[in-house]
DNA sequence: CTTGACCTTCCAGTAACTAGAAGCTTGAAT
DNA sequence: ATTCAAGCTTCTAGTTACTGGAAGGTCAAG
């Protein structure tokens, strides 16, 4: 399998995938004789590993913390709900941060008539920190 | 005023006044015989103002176009508040996205022991997505 | 034999800084 | 007068995770 199938089927773009190998978060793939990256139905697995752990928000660093997990029969399941837990807590302080935005966001939105009137609260909040982001 | 003193009162980091100078968000400051950047008060206002934009999340571009419309005696309050709306737009996006990894995660997590035992629902999750993240 | 799809590597750019190096300037103490 | 630290200057490079594009080699079909 070339390249290209691997990125069809695992759906990780072809670029994606040497980059993974750059960072050295997969293995080189074997090349054929004209130096093309050849791979198995293992590679294809493996990527798609690593896109949920992606799409769960994990980085790349820790989507290959999880995979040498996954590949190894001795860990303990301890370890990796932990990963878990940190990303977690992570999620949580980010919807945290985002909420306190949010709610800054839309009060001083509230107070501004948007319309065609110079005057705007938000902007003299944003100047003045009338109402303190804190 | 020198670069540090600013830095202080507005709570900018000298390094990032001086790449904001660099990437046009804010104008070069006149200089000392020495070459050294001075300021003035107004200097301290206008970083403060977009340290209050950038901490509500609005990237640096957006930063720059609140400034303009501050700075513009004549602007209409409705473009300031279709900023303001747009952000509060991707806020909740970026909240549901988290909210679903979250979901995800907290899912998987139930069903992992997170003892010495190598079985780890979390990483079959992973590898099969028998829970899709969808 | 030529075309077009695929593959290769390498360079650059994205967002928003931040660290660090090498080298002036300034102000105060000796 | 000298020296010393703190503060300033510019420049380069690193961070995260890719993505786009250029220049060029390969492969299968017609």
């Amino acid at each position: 399998m070339n390249i290209g199938a691997v990125a069809r089927q695992s759906g990780v773009p072809a670029k994606t995938i040497r980059y993974y190998e750059s960072v050295g978060l997969i293995a080189p793939a074997a090349r054929s004789a004209a130096g093309y990256r050849v791979y198995g139905h293992r590679d294809v697995e493996t990527l798609r590993f690593i896109q949920r752990a992606r799409s769960l928000g994990f980085s790349v660093e820790d989507a290959g913390n999880l995979l040498a997990l996954w590949q190894d029969r001795q860990r303990s399941s301890s370890e990796v709900k932990a990963l878990a837990r940190r990303r977690v807590e992570d999620i949580d302080r980010k919807m945290a941060e985002l909420a306190e935005m949010r709610a800054s966001l839309t009060d001083l939105m509230q107070r501004c008539h948007g319309d065609q009137r110079p005057d705007c609260p938000i902007l003299t909040g944003l100047a003045g920190a009338s109402k303190p982001v804190s």
